[in-house]
DNA sequence: GTCAAACAAGACGTCCCGTCCCGATATGGT
DNA sequence: ACCATATCGGGACGGGACGTCTTGTTTGAC
């Protein structure tokens, strides 16, 4: 049993460090001799746990930021959209934390491991945690019955990663209201009351 | 003059040259070498010309697939969107360009010239033209007259880029509806007419 | 106390970027 | 027609990092 505390230890570690040095250097200019080093770890002992630098860098980002990103469900369909968008934007939108998020986004793009273990382990969790909030609220009334529920995460999503990956503009609360007010009001004419 | 246009020859074989080479083995696997070999010039010819491979890919890939994605006006804004949206998804949504847009937006989360030179060159005309159709189409009555302008690009683009870059979806033209459909309708309860 | 597995350290082969050098070539002025 | 200059093709070079492999050592299990 001590072997797996002790191996289990050195995962941490490695992590950690691996996380350390990107928040310095950023994933580019991360080197696995550098973690190595830094972490007082062979670079056999990071291979033998991780494939490849990407996936190391991979496990170090999502390990320690997944949490807190739950839906509250205070009965205010729009205040609790709110709360968790603009929780993410603090989260992942800007520094110290958005670089690294951006680069992983980026890395995904070349890597197909990366791309499907960051869907898998993030993205649709996050996806279904807001379509089952989302799905209550339309039985409650406070959505419109007919309203494409899988297309809304990525109808609210998809403003704020537009701007962290293509404009990369800072994403503030603000922002995430004026997203909010548009997708919840709809772009075509409405009929007069 | 004949300077300039043997030069300018030179400039085109080179961007040719590095696109097909992108296109064979993709830009992760794309290397100056195999560019200045194929094209049958020194690589100095080539770094006299771009600073880095990153900005020599960049130009490869915009100068090539940045035409045809105008707005029309045929008075149905649904209909022109849904046109411009669809050949957009066309060409940059899937092989063979798909993966060569996703390998720059991939490079311009971690190369902040990339980033820029990308939304400049490609993105802000993009969103310009896209307005400059919306606000038109809001004036004829077609839109909601309090609906966000600014936000209409990000709103129908984002949910495109988000499968593209981050569940990689396939872009379909009846995702493109949906999308429409979905901002169109707007996500909130409509008073009884 | 013995042994096998895991380990730290680092050498190694490979790749490729971006710079530098040199001999060849073509251009444009005269 | 001819020469001076800038550009060119080819390739050597230094540098850095990935991922593998080797070696001798430490650790925990039995």
């Amino acid at each position: 049993m001590n072997a797996r505390r002790r191996s289990h230890d050195r995962t941490e570690t490695i992590m950690q460090t691996a996380l350390d040095l990107a928040l310095e250097v950023g994933y580019a200019k991360l080197s696995m001799e550098a973690v190595a080093a830094r972490a007082g770890v062979g670079k056999d002992t990071i291979y033998r746990r991780w494939p490849s630098k990407a996936l190391l860098f991979l496990d170090a980002v999502l390990s320690s930021r997944t949490q807190g990103l739950e839906h509250p469900d205070t009965g205010d369909i729009v205040a609790d959209l709110r709360q968790v968008m603009t929780r993410a934007c603090d989260l992942l939108g800007r520094p110290p934390w958005g670089p690294l998020y951006q680069d992983l986004i980026g890395e995904a793009q070349h890597n197909p491991e990366v791309a499907a273990a960051l869907n898998e382990r993030f993205i649709q969790p996050q996806a279904a945690d807001t379509l089952a909030r989302i799905k209550a609220a339309q039985e409650q009334g406070q959505l419109a019955p007919d309203f494409d529920l899988d297309l809304a995460f990525e109808l609210l999503s998809g403003p704020l990663y537009f701007r962290l990956l293509i404009t990369h503009e800072p994403l503030t609360p603000a922002y995430v209201d004026r997203v909010l007010q548009a997708v919840f009001a709809g772009m075509g004419p409405r009929p007069q009351p």
